[in-house]
DNA sequence: GGAATAGTGTCTCTCAGACACTATTGC
DNA sequence: GCAATAGTGTCTGAGAGACACTATTCC
């Protein structure tokens, strides 16, 4: 990193004169955004939240949730993404993971633009998308809906796309989706995620074995009865930590 | 994306009117830079290159090249990464990926401050650091000696070693080592480079296997003669594109 | 018993690891 | 021929896919 004057060549500043003289103000810098993709399964379906924009640039526009990094309230980079996820969901502490970060001079109107894409996987029940604090119009969106029928401000076209494809990519070798599900879950409906996610049916027992070996997971005694054989309940082993898998899975073939 | 004031509620202002009475500067925004660990193997051993701060803060360390974003002459975020590469080695086409973002209050005494980390694969014989514009201190360091004998400035350290552990986990599933070779190369020469990053030995014919049948590389025609039976020469088939395998790499058992 | 979903047994297939083998050069 | 490195044949083994099978519930 170099400074972009030749500020602090003056003469023989200690560091602390020269930071005592620097001013951050002086140089241009981009607009700096952190945008998330919030991932959630509905109906069968995987959902990604969006809020109408109210303001300029790109007012009444869909968008993926996020803004300015705030210099006092924000320590680190991923707090901007906390933050906005739980002013949109309520949700404080779910699956967050940093995808790509997006910078040039076009994608904003108001000039050079950096932004930071995130996202979130969350489990629909934890969701109270009433309660978001700016009554904002926001909705959860169907993925395949994107970018036909919400065509979205900025080009949050192209991050949704490395978010969702960075998703897809995991389900093949990681266990992260099962952090779509709430606490406890059955093997079926973790599977069912899966399949959602990649697209495809998987083998049922391999999918078992796959889960079961990685001993991710572990029974929590229960089960979940339905009109059916009554299925055995789990919850994840080692909160947060994915397995990586040593092989992708394939689908049929 | 939101903006930060009301600004844009302002009654019923058109974009073009709002953005004529936007002014970018008027908000505080990070210190926006980006940094990159410049990869290359010299006598069997990984090297990253570093420069010595000329300047403050962090005078006289070592650190990542890198710069702030020049919102003139850099179109896009990699544009920046490019034009430091270039400037530090000569080289103008290598691989490049970008790894991921680090912004903090802290990071940087300065302020408020976030950077892009980058690497970069390049062949050894392909540089020439002695023709670098800057005519700054600069040296191929070994990667065993970070941060012992190399304790790098601001949290370079921990930069450095997420492209690090980047370029390791990528080794296990793709082709992307071979950016490391000139344009051609014995399969010898592709092997013992994957042996460097991987830091195990690796089984020849498995091995071999993999990357021929993965149809990444062709033979030229060519060979390669020293003191015994000549090699066969190859180079890659479509440059740029890494090749992923379906299962990973497992070294000795 | 029948429908429905949970869960298992076991064979096949693919691809990585192991390792001994052959091939081709310089000396 | 010998050393050195290039390159191959082929067996084993881990883990995924296929698919038929059994198990347990509600009605």
């Amino acid at each position: 990193m170099n400074t972009k004057s030749d500020l602090g060549q003056k003469e023989q500043l200690t560091e602390k004169e020269f930071l005592k003289e620097y001013n951050a103000r002086e140089y241009e810098a981009p607009l700096m955004t952190v945008d998330m993709a919030i991932f959630t399964i509905r109906k069968d379906k995987l959902h990604v939240l969006l809020v109408k924009r109210a303001q300029h640039p790109g007012i009444g526009k869909w968008a993926l949730p996020g803004g300015f990094i705030d210099l006092v309230k924000d320590k680190q980079l991923v707090d901007t993404a906390r933050r906005k996820l739980k002013e949109k969901t309520g949700i404080d502490t779910p699956y967050l993971e940093q995808v790509e970060t997006f910078g040039s001079r076009r994608r904003d109107p108001r000039g050079w633009s950096v932004t930071v894409a995130y996202f979130a996987l969350i489990a629909s029940e934890d969701i109270d998308i009433a309660s978001n604090e700016t009554s904002e119009e926001i909705v959860w969106a169907a993925i395949e809906g994107i970018p036909k029928k919400y065509n979205l401000a900025f080009d949050h076209n192209v991050l949704f796309q490395a978010c969702y494809d960075r998703l897809k990519a995991k389900v093949q070798y990681t266990s992260l989706p099962i952090n779509l599900l709430p606490q406890e879950f059955t093997l079926s409906e973790l599977q069912k995620i899966f399949e959602i996610i990649l697209g495809s049916k998987i083998e049922k027992k391999s999918f078992r074995r796959r889960i079961i070996d990685a001993n991710i997971i572990g029974e929590t005694g229960n089960v979940k009865t339905g009109s059916n054989r009554p299925a055995k309940l789990y919850s994840v082993n080692a909160a947060g930590k994915s397995h990586y898998f040593p092989r992708n899975i394939e689908g049929p073939r």
